[in-house]
DNA sequence: GCGCTTGTTAAAGT
DNA sequence: AACTTTAACAAGCG
C-alpha cells in the first residue's frame, strides 16, 4: 500500500508533527527492521533533533541537526502514529521514537517488511540502491529513453524503482488504465505519443491520489482502483460484477509479472507490438 | 486455517 | 554478460 501518495502522506505528517524537538531514546522491537546496528542509531539520534524531511519514490529521508538522516521504507504496510499517551500506542509499533517533549513517533510495521536506518548521504544511497528519478519528478524524454530500451511487458516496468521511483502495484494499473495501454504491452513497442499519454496519466495518478491523501475511496468515479475496494469486500460474489467505470464492461483480473492485475479489456486492448 | 496480499531482492532463467 | 522473470520473504487478515 505504501507508495508514492501514501509515503508523501507520511512525509506531510512527520513534517507537521516531530521536528524540531531533540529525541530521547528510540524502541525496536526487532532488530532486523533496521539497516544500522541499533547501537550506533540510539547514540547517534540521542539528543539530536529532525530539522527537515525529503522524499524519492517510496522513500522517505528525514534530515538531521547532526547533518545525516534517517531513512524509513514502509514496505507493503508501514505507518506513522504520532501521539501522546501510552494508551494510545497503536498496535504493531514495533519502532518507537521517544521525544523529550514526552510526545512519541511509532513506526508502525505490521508485517515486518518495513526498514529503518542512518543515511550520511542521500545522493550516495540512491545511487547505491539504483533508485531512479522520482515520479513526479521524470520527464518525458527521460521516461521514453528508458522505456525504448525495455524488453519486458511496460508494467513490470513501471514498477521497478530503478526505471521510475514510487510507483507500485495500485497506482500502476490506475496510471496503465487511465493512459488506455495494456498491461502486457512490450515496453519499447510504445509510441511517442503512447509514452507522452503515460507520462500525462503518471502526474494525473499521483497527484490525485495526493490531493486525497492516498485515500483510495475519494477517488475520480472514473478510477479503476474502486474495483480493488469491490473485490475485496466480504461479498465474494461482487468479483463477478466487476466492471469498467469507463465502459461498464467486465474487468479482467489477472497476473502480470507476478502480481495481480487489474484492466479493460475493452479500453486497454492489446495491439500488436 | 489456508491462501492472498504488499515491495524488494536474491536467485534462476534466457 | 546482460537483461528479464520468478520466488521468497513476514505475518495479518478474510
Amino acid at each position: 500500500m505504501p507508495e508514492l501518495p501514501e509515503v508523501e502522506t507520511y512525509r506531510r505528517y512527520f513534517e507537521e508533527t516531530c521536528l524540531h524537538q531533540p529525541v530521547q531514546d528510540v524502541f525496536v522491537e526487532d532488530t532486523k527492521l533496521l539497516t544500522t546496528d541499533y547501537d550506533l542509531l540510539v547514540s547517534r539520534l540521542r539528543g539530536r533533533q529532525f530539522v527537515a524531511t525529503e522524499r524519492v519514490g517510496k522513500n522517505l529521508f528525514v534530515q538531521t541537526d547532526g547533518g545525516f538522516y534517517v531513512h524509513f521504507h514502509f514496505g507493503m504496510t508501514g505507518d506513522l502514529a504520532y501521539y501522546q499517551f501510552e494508551e494510545e500506542r497503536p498496535r504493531f509499533a514495533r519502532i518507537v521514537f521517544y521525544f523529550q517533549s514526552g510526545y512519541k513517533l511509532a513506526f508502525i510495521c505490521p508485517r515486518k517488511f518495513e526498514r529503518i536506518g542512518i543515511v550520511d548521504n542521500v545522493t550516495e544511497y540512491l545511487k547505491r540502491k539504483r533508485i531512479a528519478e522520482d515520479a513526479l519528478a521524470i520527464s518525458t524524454a527521460t521516461l521514453a529513453a528508458t522505456l525504448g530500451k525495455k524488453k519486458a511487458l511496460i508494467k513490470p516496468v513501471l514498477l521497478d524503482q530503478s526505471v521510475i521511483a514510487g510507483i507500485g502495484n495500485w497506482i500502476v494499473d490506475e496510471v496503465l488504465f487511465q493512459a488506455r495501454i495494456h498491461p502486457e504491452r512490450l515496453a519499447s513497442s510504445l509510441s511517442g505519443a503512447e509514452v507522452r499519454t503515460l507520462h500525462e496519466a503518471i502526474q494525473l495518478v499521483l497527484k490525485t491520489a495526493i490531493t486525497c491523501e492516498a485515500n483510495y475511496a475519494l477517488f475520480p468515479e472514473n478510477f479503476i482502483i474502486h474495483a480493488r475496494e469491490w473485490a475485496t469486500s466480504p461479498y465474494a460474489d461482487v468479483k463477478q460484477h466487476l466492471l469498467c467505470p469507463v465502459c461498464h464492461q467486465k474487468l479482467q483480473i489477472t497476473r502480470v509479472g507476478g502480481r495481480t492485475t487489474y484492466f479493460c479489456p475493452t479500453d486497454q486492448p492489446l495491439v500488436a507490438d
